[in-house]
Formats: structure tokens, sequence, C-alpha cells
DNA sequence: ATGAAAGCGCTAACAT
DNA sequence: ATGTTAGCGCTTTCAT
């Protein structure tokens, strides 16, 4: 049968209080009991319960990491980094993907709670926001991933999706294109891109014009099929800012599908800098995030939060970085 | 305050073992109860305490999963079929990613234990089968993924390695390669597919030859590398068969840094078909595993074996597809 | 059909 | 310095 605190207290020849201290490591004992203690654990191979002792009130040492979609690599990549610097700390990472579906987001947050995870990291949008607000309320520890809402009042940890969104598009304007459109998603992230895409345009004296932009969800599929529709128009188009690095090779397989060639007659940036943009050929270019320090960040945060040391919610944003590589070109005039 | 059951039978008019009957869907009750019960429960919102009822020796409905690395698109894909299919039961999963370090799997197998997981789905190697072994004697739901292991006698889903191996290889010297290096992981379904390029030398009537293996771990940069040191060989090689994507990523890499074009000068092969396999240029031949029917099975599976439902502990195979794409071609003579 | 009460493994006053 | 004891929120006999 399992052991408990009852069986190595009885062996240790002391009460489960003292057995308790020693694990807990609080109270004041002979340094001959704290020993003989630790030595009786480890005979017996003692390991306390989670269960028990959360049910106590204390933490579950478990973290709740809510993403549209682990088998994104953007998402897998993060997840990667949030991992190990969760359990560096010694807490665990339950992943829910919700495909930024609500009734999905509902239901996992739902069983989050239940199981008492002590912090939620939360990467998936949340197009009703009340959900979050609701938690907030009940001072649930949340951090914000990716995006961030200011009527929320929690840290967020991001990149800078504005900055971003205009350094695509003046890349792609400063290379000559004319008319750049853009794929975006219905996301927090996506908007702030598109607004940067529009910034760019005053930047650059470039009319802006609603038709270029094209919504979707994440996907090399949905990619594609953007790339089709976009070929539909009379207007040729020689660039495009995918807002995700899934998009923007759905949209490089299209091209090559159709023979058109990349950069030559279509310039292409995407975003995220996965592993997805160093593998491609030609390779994408792209706005990287620092996925390694944003997941390390974000769990440093949560952990924060959870044991009541933040009080600001800060805004943490991270420089994103334009990486040029073989998709994007100067227009050439026909 | 959180709201626990003394709530909900104090304001239905019950005593707390009614409310716990109907929650647990257990023993009889009037309708007019139990009616009353539930609408109270949504009234107040009440959840019923994951960690109060696994301490009563209920299930915590947990899953531990134990990946090498979750950011290997293979490990991602597959993990999120196992969300999933487990969301769909009610149970949440928690991810590790091992490294293959024995380590952080003991580590992380404690960590799990502590957790009172249900059931634990492996796919990390454990070089040290002892550890597993001592989960199965105490009973500890668990299930191998992508390995087989008969000495342990737990149920196990995989691809069948060796006829991977096998048909990859045999691909390569049906092209007319008469030399095929093998790039493979120090990992059970590395050792499999290794089995199956020497069973494809017997077949092809091929000398094999032990310098033909590479070891190395999975990651792109390690693909990379191995085709740096196969370059330095006198003997040229025409044929590679590397033990997964990732791995054949890096080869392609490699390749075009050094002008090496592919699949003229050289033919390569990779392994799982992920999302890396159709995105690169040229889009890599790979031997397809049933990602989503393995996701799907091994869950289905784990909570048979956690319900007990399951004596028979079988080996799950499934059949590996070679995906003739744009890496293989026939020997050119020079 | 419903309730009282014991106890799951642990923590945290409060005693000694 | 160490032990006693009362819960934490729930399940489960066993009564009523």
């Amino acid at each position: 049968m399992k052991v408990t605190i009852y069986d190595v207290a009885a062996k240790a020849g002391v009460s489960i209080a003292t057995v308790s201290k020693v694990i807990n490591n609080t109270g004041k004992m002979r340094d001959v009991t704290r020993h003989k203690v630790l030595e009786v654990m480890k005979e017996l191979n003692y390991h306390p319960s989670v269960m028990a002792s959360a049910l106590m009130g204390k933490a579950t040492e478990t973290l709740g990491l809510l993403v549209p979609d682990i088998s994104n690599p953007f998402f897998s990549e993060i997840a990667r980094t949030i991992e190990d610097r969760a359990h560096e700390q010694g807490m665990s990472v339950i992943m829910c993907s919700t495909d930024e579906n609500e009734v999905k987001e509902r239901k996992y947050l739902e069983l989050l709670q239940r199981k008492q995870v002590d912090g939620l990291i939360v990467a998936s949008s949340f197009n009703d926001r009340n959900i979050l607000k609701q938690l907030v309320k009940n001072d649930v520890p949340l951090v914000m991933l990716t995006q961030h809402d200011a009527a929320l009042g929690v840290t967020s940890v991001s990149v800078d999706d504005f900055t971003g969104g205009f350094e695509a598009t003046s890349h792609l304007f400063s290379l000559g294109h004319k008319n750049v459109i853009i794929i975006a998603e219905n996301t927090p992230s996506s908007k702030m891109r598109l607004y940067g895409y529009r910034e760019a345009h005053e930047a650059h004296d470039m009319v802006f014009s609603e038709d270029n932009i094209i919504r979707t969800n994440a996907s090399v599929a949905n990619g594609k099929k953007c790339f089709d529709e976009i070929l539909k128009r009379e207007q040729q188009t020689t660039a495009i800012f995918a807002c995700n690095d899934l998009l923007a090779i759905g949209v490089l397989q299209g091209a090559k599908e159709k023979g058109i060639s990349v950069p030559d007659r279509l310039s292409l940036v995407g975003f995220d800098d996965t592993i997805l943009a160093k593998t491609t050929a030609p390779a994408l270019t792209t706005i990287a995030q620092p996925i390694e320090d944003m997941g390390n960040r974000v769990v440093d945060v949560i952990i924060e939060t959870i044991k009541g040391k933040i009080s600001s919610k800060e805004r943490i944003l991270y420089k994103p970085k334009l990486i040029v590589r073989e998709t994007t070109g100067k227009v050439i005039d026909s």
C-alpha cells in the first residue's frame, strides 16, 4: 500500500506533526530528529501526497496552460520553454488546446479550476473577456501570454505586435511593393499587427484599403486557401504579409503549386520565426519573437503572482525582430 | 469563498451524503431531491474538488505524458491528438519533456506519482527499464507509446518501425543506390528501424557495414552535424536514411549550404511525416506514422487500463507508409 | 430515500 | 523540541 505520513512517523518514532515539519522545513527541531525522519522517508520511499496538502489549502504545484493549438510550432516551442522553467520550480503544467473555441475555453478553464491549479497562463484569445474578468475577480493568479488586455488588469507577456506588423509591412514597402495584402487572424495579437500594418501605410504614404485584409485562422491549409482567393483578384499582388508562419507556409505552398516564383513574382513575410521559417525553401522572411525569453518570463511572472509578490500589473513587451531570409525581394516591374 | 458540498447541502436542505450521491450518480433517491440538488449546484456554481475526491481514492482524471521533446513536431502533433481524446473523456494531461535524460525521467515520474495521475503514457525511452518495471509492479497504469518492451508486459502503441526502416532503405536501394547511410537515435524505435535497414540489405543483396551507421539525438542541428561528418568521408555517399524528420531536415539544410543538390546528388528519406516533411523544398520523402490513430488509440488503451478492463498486454502495431516526395531519385552515375 | 459519521493524508494552531 | 487535535472537501458504509 501507499506509504503515508503515519508510516514514517511510526517508524521514526515521532509524531506526524514532526514529520510534517521536516517535509515543509518549518518549525524547529533537533538535528538528530530531522535526520532520523529524513532517513526513514528515504527508506520507505515516502512521497507526500499533493492531494492531501492541496486539500489543506496548499499549492498543487500545477500550472494550467491555455494555447490555441499545441501542434502549432510556435506554441509547442513556447510550451517547451514554459515546461522547463516550471519544472525548475517544481511545478508541472497541464496543457489545453482551445482552438480559440469559446466552448472549449470555458470547459478547460472549469476543469483546471476543479483541479485547483495554482495559476493560469493564457495564450488563447477569449473573445468573451468576461470569463477572464470573473477569474481575476476571484483572485485566480493569471497571466496573459502573446496578448494584453488593459481592462483586465493582469500582467501580460507578449511581443510588440504593433511594431512587428509595422516592420513587416515597411520591409515590403521599402522593397518597392505598392500593394501589400495582409492575412490576419481574429486574435488580439493579429489585431495589433494589423494596426502596425496600417501605420506602415501612413509612414510610407501608401493608401490603405480594407480590401487588402483577409481574415482566417492559423493553419497551413488556410494559408493556401487565402492565397487561392488572392489569385482570383484582378489586380496582381506582389506582396503578402501573413500574420504567422503557418499561414505564410500555406501561401508558399500555394505559390509553388501555381508556379509563381518567390520572391521573384511574390514577396512574403511571416511572423513567429518558428522552425518552419528556417526549414522551408526559400527560407521564410519573418518577424521573430523571442520565444525562449517569453516562455521563461511568463512562468517567472505567474509564480510571482501566485506568491502574491506582484501587485503591479505590468505589460511586458518584447522586441520583435525582422529576419530577412529568402522570400522577400525587390519588386520587379513587368 | 469556495463553495463546497456543505453549501450545496445546506441550501438544498439535504445532507452532504445526498449531494455526493447526485454528484456521482450513485444510490437511489427521489427525482425531486435530485433535481433540487442539481438546481442548487447550478445556482451556486458548484464544482466538486478533485483534490478531495482523489484523497478518497477516486481518480484524479489526469494523465501523465512523457515525451522526449514536446517541441519536436512529431510529439507535439501526437500530443495534440492525445489531449483532445483525453479531454473527450474528461481527463487532462500533464506533459513532460524528458530529453531522454534519465535524471529528468526519474524526476518527472516521481512528480507525476505524487500528483496521483491515473495513468502514464510513456514515449520517452527509459534506458533504465527498471524504473518502469517498478511502476508496473506497483500497478501504476502504464502504456508505452512509439516503443514496445516485451519484458515489461504492458500494452504498447507504435508504428511497425522495423518495416518502416525496411521500406525506407529498400526504396533507396531500388532507386539504384549502392551505399545507404543511416542516421539513428539511441531509442528503441530507432533500433527497430535500424534492424529494418539491415534486413533491407539482405533482401537487396547489399553488404551491410557498421560504418554506415551514425548515431545522434533528434534535432535539426544534429542532422546537419552528421551530414558534415558524412561529407568528410572519402567514399561519396548518394543516399541517407535519417531516422526522423528533424534529422532529415538538418541534412537537407546541410546539403543546401554545401550546394549539393537533392535529389540529384543526394537522396534522402526521413521518418514521421510531420508538418516539416510537407513544407520543405524539396518536400521530404519520408515514412508516415498514423499520428492521429496512434494518439487516439493510446488514450483509449490507457483509460481501459485504468478501469482495469485490460488484462491482455497487447502490442498494437500500426502500418507505416512510405510517402515518396521530392528528396529521393534515381542514382545518377557520374 | 436520506442522513450520521468515520476517515482519506496532510497542515497548523495549540499544548505540553 | 515534540505531540495532540481539529479540520480541509469529499466518499461510503451503516443506520434510520
